[in-house]
DNA sequence: ACAAAAGTGTTCCCAGTACACCCATGA
DNA sequence: TCATGGGTGTACTGGGAACACTTTTGT
């Protein structure tokens, strides 16, 4: 029996979420999109293994992507070569530079998540329970500021949200409520040089959840 | 590499969280404790593997238990045998009848989990994730009627979250939340028999998710 | 009648929402 | 000085917490 890795990426360019996807080039599904992924080496540990094919796969930087697991598929048949175990992992990188194709595929870009096409394997479905993992955690964790490069406005750090969810984010309100959250963020600075007032700079702070979580829908 | 599941089975007993723990037949640990579980055969989904190894070693009814993917241990070394992946699974079953061994197992039975002993292999690690993955889902999603058999009282479904939170409940606010998140609870008769007021019976309804949830710790 | 358990009504308060208003900069 | 984006103050409101009170049974 097989156990392979794939890792759902996720980014936020152009106020849209994007997913990375390669062009598979090795048989099967030569030439059709999927997920970054591969084999579990022997003495390798699993998360170890994502980590490797992230970085093989899509050339980002590891220490700014934040990596964790996601779910294990293991249906009989969803790899014809035979039994393939496959432990999905999430992946969220800030939206810096492009991505740098490893040797196994022929091609790696960032793709809209509405635009995604038909995927190798069970990858829709793998796909399908990264992007609602990711909703779901902006509610109660501060991931959020994964998304964003080492410093980041306010503005900034509101737009993942408009853009993961797909609504619109009152300004004012948000800023109270993640100020509010002690651990979330941490003034740093400010950014001068665009056309208003200068905005506050943070940075991420150390906190990993919420209390209170930020709501979808009311 | 195999691929093995591991099952933590939790109910309520006594108004405490109990976990299902087996005592190994064979070796490794053998004679130890630990969580049930088994290999998945060439032919089975990794779901499937972890039904048949939950009816096998502890004779629970599938029909009443809640069976969810929790997550995937895969470190190198986890086994002495060899590259073993475990996919954890948790389990939730209404606290009726005891618990039936099966064949390679030497022993089952209920533990409170602040009694847990040491246990085999990284047993506890995915004990852990386990408890803690089921007191979150108390929050925001209706498995507390997991615990309870077909009817219930709203007191038996309270005392599901003040077991496994460790914490008091208004009996009074809380009757009221559940009422009002519309799926929870279906309304079902009365039982008498008691020695004050009878209760009202409900059943569970059909929504999976809370909106708004119930939240511990304010 | 009384104790015990179940359920209702009422008050208080905080947090979320909506939105008017003030601040600081570039062109 | 005006447009533009950033930040603060404030009134409204809905849900949660706390708790007095009523209802319905067994003994």
């Amino acid at each position: 029996m097989a156990v392979a890795v794939d890792i759902v990426v996720l980014t936020i360019t152009d106020g849209r979420l994007q997913v990375a996807l390669v062009e598979r080039g090795i048989a099967p599904f030569e030439g059709a999109p999927a997920l970054p992924g591969g084999f579990v080496l022997q003495e390798e540990s699993v998360i170890g293994a994502a980590r490797r094919e992230l970085v093989e796969e899509t050339g980002l930087d590891l220490g700014a992507t934040h990596l964790e697991q996601l779910a294990t598929f293991g249906d009989p048949g969803r790899d014809p070569r035979g039994r393939v175990i496959s432990v999905a992992h999430l992946a969220l990188a800030a939206s810096l530079g492009g991505l740098t194709p490893g040797s196994d595929a022929a091609g790696a870009r960032w793709c809209p998540v509405q635009d995604v096409p038909a995927l190798a394997f069970d990858h829709d479905e793998i796909l399908r329970a990264g992007i609602e993992r990711a909703r779901a955690k902006l509610e109660y964790t501060t991931i959020a500021t994964r998304f964003c490069g080492p410093q980041f406005t306010m503005t900034e750090l509101r737009q993942v949200y408009e853009a993961a969810w797909g609504v619109e984010v009152d300004a004012r309100n948000f800023s109270r409520k993640v100020l509010g959250s002690r651990g979330f963020v941490v003034e740093c600075g400010t950014r001068s040089g665009g056309r208003g007032r200068p905005a506050a700079l943070y940075r991420a702070g150390t906190a990993g959840g919420l209390h209170p979580p930020i709501m979808r829908e009311g």
